[in-house]
DNA sequence: TTAGAATTTGATTAACCAATCAAAAAATAA
DNA sequence: TTATTTTTTGATTGGTTAATCAAATTCTAA
């Protein structure tokens, strides 16, 4: 399945794949071409078909290398902390600040998940998260072990309060702009989901 | 700008806007056409130039038009109360009630923000919300209004509650499945969201 | 009834698309 | 060096797209 790659072809396939996420950031899913990417790129449409198997492959390798890179950036922030609740909080300020700091990312990210589809042409957004999403898990990991250990209040549902917290973190995402402070949101979000947990 | 239309004109316009609506659930954006979207009226192609200027009015049209019907349906179940916790729990249930009752016209709505641009090229999800839509103005204001009225704790900021309610209410959206207990979900949110205000 | 207007069809057009492929170029090995 | 493999190009193919338009049909009003 997975040959082995020479040093070339893989440094090519990454190239094709971060002009791939700049295309996305452009022009956005529903105009990307490989005639695009290779522009970006600045390379023929013949090379990426070349690296890639179709245009899907592409896509899916794009998605994975994005979802890794989140996951890889909150993990290790949350890794950083050994009390419960600071985890909690380093999940939410982690979530946050990787939506700022690598604003393209989570661009390339939502225009995947929200436009491409599976084989089964079930679209990304459509597929059951919460059973499978790492950083889901993770969350709700955290939430119910506060409650084991009784430093967390036994009077919320973790997997209610995961969707929560994920939903407030992915809705503030698509808010960027010059009015809204997402340091006093990160606060408040804070704030708001103490009282509910404590 | 707006001509009259004759009523047939009128109801040709609205079949269109439902097949529109049909093709979303079915392929999504990404694939939609105007030769689909005919397909599915059991009309021809040509009859959808007739009536809409091009494929970006007909999508602005249809958006314009679920966004409309989702606003209708809270704002009817808030006005049932008098009361602002009444109202402020009447808002949340009625936007997970209309988010599971009309699955499709939640589908199309999800594609086309995700996925349609304005002329500038700027995606709608992109677009601030926060500043011009009805729902999330009138959340606020419910929000505002039961502090300034000693009915709500001091201790949150109606801005960054709102933001929140609305991204738990858009979360829940994207993990429908046998496993998602809306009822419950509902329920637990409800909770959360007292602890926050109250 | 009938002329004119509104509506509808389906073929046509030009642009763009993903994928293929023969040929060239570059890298590697012997 | 030379032979072989890997990488790259860009033209080509067959397909889909939105939009146009002449012609046909249906509706409307006088």
């Amino acid at each position: 399945m997975t040959k082995e790659k020479t040093f070339i072809s893989e440094a090519r396939r990454e190239q094709i794949l971060k002009a791939t996420i700049d295309v996305l950031n452009d022009i956005g899913y529903v105009k990307l071409s490989l005639a695009k990417i290779a522009k970006q790129a600045k390379i023929s449409t013949g090379l990426i078909s070349y690296h890639f198997a179709d245009k899907e492959e592409l896509i899916q390798h794009t998605l994975n290398y994005l979802i890794g890179a989140q996951l890889e950036f909150i993990e290790e922030r949350m890794k950083a902390e050994t009390d419960i609740f600071e985890q909690l909080l380093a999940y939410i300020t982690a979530t946050l600040t990787y939506q700022n700091e690598y604003v393209e990312n989570n661009v390339a990210l939502i225009e995947i998940i929200f436009n491409a589809r599976t084989e089964d042409n079930i679209p990304y957004y459509k597929l059951n998260e919460e059973e499978e999403d790492p950083l889901y898990l993770r969350l709700e990991t955290i939430l119910s072990e506060g409650q084991e250990k009784r430093i967390f209040s036994a009077d919320f549902d973790p997997k209610a309060t995961a969707i929560l917290i994920n939903g407030a973190a992915s809705e503030s995402m698509l808010l960027q702009s010059e009015s809204f402070d997402i340091k006093n949101y990160q606060q408040e979000l804070i704030k708001m989901v103490t009282k509910i947990v404590k």
